[in-house]
DNA sequence: TCAACACATCGACGAACGTCAATGCAATGT
DNA sequence: ACATTGCATTGACGTTCGTCGATGTGTTGA
């Protein structure tokens, strides 16, 4: 199985929105992993390129969008991956990524 | 002036949804520090404590709140304070700070 | 079987981060 | 004036992060 598996309750998603409730120690710890992932200047650039495409990335361009090594595109393409932001499919040689939209919009939420 | 001056046109906000276009890199960078802002545990307690309050809250309760020394909680406000996060008003010996709504939204809608 | 390829992992490095004790600074009340 | 109070700043420490060269792993085609 190629596809990351996201659990039914999504951890996220059990969230309330920041302004609701004061968030507990768990759900804090959950989330800030989650904005990590989302802090770091390549990593948006690259979820914003898998994101803005229809369909599938091959990660083979990662390294000519970022502008980073192989080894440091991969990095960043795992950080994004186990934050569940993009789905990792290989195929052949090829390794191809698809933006999780439904971990976007669980992050929104949070903000609310 | 002790409230942050939020230029009219937010940085944030000036930032399309990452599915609709790539980010360039100076948006990247811009928005990478505001979910740097959300990518510690510590300050997502103090925001949803600040933003779930109606009006303003005291930073002589953060401490307890966060269960963190005063300088640390005074290192993550001004974290959250530089990200446009939260406001903050001295009056006499206290300190209050405000969440900043639209910067949550602005947020927000990033992530579409 | 073997060379070529795409991606992951490892190891090392400097930079940035979270934390707190000590100290600084401005406002308050006496 | 002066001691007190609330918050910011400094300095130091260990930890985590971003980066890349070197290497490992698995797939492909000859």
């Amino acid at each position: 199985m190629a596809v990351r598996k996201v659990s039914v309750l999504d951890p996220i998603a059990c969230c309330a929105p920041v302004r609701s409730s004061v968030l507990d120690e768990v759900q804090a710890a959950e989330l800030s992993h989650a904005f990590a992932a989302l802090a770091d200047p390549v990593r948006l650039r690259l979820l914003s390129y898998i994101a803005s495409a229809d369909g599938e990335v091959c990660a083979c361009d990662l390294t000519e969008v970022s502008g980073r090594s192989q080894p440091t595109v991969s990095h960043h393409m795992k950080i994004l991956f186990d934050a569940g932001l993009v789905t990792r499919d290989k195929r052949g040689l090829w390794v191809w990524y698809r933006s999780v939209e439904t971990r976007l919009d669980a992050l929104r939420s949070v903000l609310r």
